[in-house]
DNA sequence: GGTCAAGATTTGTGATCGCGATATTGCAAA
DNA sequence: TTTGCAATATCGCGATCACAAATCTTGACC
């Protein structure tokens, strides 16, 4: 389906290609298609997406500014190789902030808004007995920011969309150690329980529940993941 | 104190120039030299740092990612206009960080760290007294950083740099109208109070003391400020 | 088989150029 | 003085080139 305005023209595309190239890379990267370490290069990058290097490397600024990327001592980027440690921080950062906006929000939706969260939910809750964990992850990020998306405050989901990105392409990389067993995932899910405090109106409880998601989710990932530097 | 090696020469500077541009722009941007609504063009900015366009593309990138420069649908930056009501969404969440922050490094805070502490404290306030307004912002972001330093969660303080970012230069703009009075801003002042609480190791009365800090001198900036779309 | 140095390739970086779009200016008509 | 418009200057964007540094390849030698 082209754009097309009334005299049959495809419209303009005013979207710079650095923007693209933007895009793409977030895209690929919250969906895990790189692996933690592996180096891009400008240049090879470009080439592969037929373009010039120039917005490749707009690109990698933007992203190496977020940290979805990391610098390298030479200049380069690479994927970000994230340490026990760092994934705590995270963990500890989302529970701030995610809760937080948990809170806020709860106070604010209202019955449409509950409407659709109560969709996502219940997506989500399918994806999970269906075993695909790219989709599992997908609705996992659309149930949760269709919440946060409420929270009044532009400024908190920004932060909380940048920790995202840090934390995504790697979530993807752990979440395949359940295998066949994704439904099982929903026994630390309470994404149900974060919906019956919303609809009561319990902005406390809501919160706590999120909390509990993202904390318990984080442990089950920390018990099954291998660390580089933990061994092997 | 330039760098010199063994035998007198000069050390190759490898630091790459869309990095100084980087830092100089954040600098700048800090420290208040850029008015809000300012438009920056690469070109131009090029010309005047005596480089080519490119670097400064690259730091522009980096910016406005980070949201400390907003993009202009054309292409441009400007330097952000900040209304009445984004102020208060940063303040928002600069309170849930920076309280965050302030308890966990008080549990973590041990003699040495305290004596730096104190020693930042009573440099802010001597610069409150004298009234240098640029001085007393560069002690207060020194202070409020040397102890979220110690919260010992990285990805906490890289968050709280970016909502500084974004304040920052609206800051020094508005810290201007205490004009010759800016002792008495030690009146809304709570940072011997954090001190206080750090020392009796009383992490809740910490977050108190630096949500309430944030809170009154928000308070007050809002209360004599005047932002854009609100009457003059 | 392992080591290391020379050569070849790749890479980051920054300058420059060209194109199309946007913004600004200057001037004449109302 | 204000309005309309064309000439001009400026700008974002992307491609390409040059150069130095880093990286990889290769092959001779111990």
């Amino acid at each position: 389906m082209a754009d097309r305005t009334q005299f049959g023209l495809s419209a303009i595309d005013s979207v710079p290609l650095h923007e693209k190239v933007y895009l793409e890379l977030v895209r690929a990267l919250m969906s895990g298609q790189f692996t933690p370490g592996q180096k891009l290069t400008s240049r090879r990058l470009a080439k592969e997406l037929g373009t010039s290097d120039m917005p490749v490397r707009s690109a990698f600024m933007r992203l190496q500014a977020l940290r979805a990327l990391s610098p390298m001592p030479n200049g380069s980027v690479e994927v970000p190789v994230i340490s026990a440690e760092r994934f705590s921080q995270l963990t500890a950062v989302r529970t701030i902030l995610e809760g937080s906006a948990t809170e806020l929000a709860t106070k604010r939706i209202n019955g449409n808004n509950l409407r659709a969260i109560r969709r996502h939910s219940s997506e989500l809750t399918l994806a999970a007995r269906e075993g695909d964990i790219d989709d599992y992850l997908r609705k996992n990020y659309a149930f949760k920011f269709s919440i946060y998306r409420h929270c009044g405050n532009e400024q908190m989901i920004f932060l909380i969309e940048t920790v995202w990105m840090q934390v995504g392409p790697f979530l993807r990389n752990l979440a395949m150690g359940f295998e066949d067993d994704l439904a099982s995932i929903l026994d630390i899910d309470y994404h149900e329980e974060v919906v019956a405090a919303i609809e009561a109106q319990d902005a406390a409880r809501a919160r706590a529940a999120i909390v509990r998601d993202i904390e318990e989710g984080a442990a089950h990932i920390l018990r099954q993941a291998r660390f580089p530097g933990a061994g092997r």
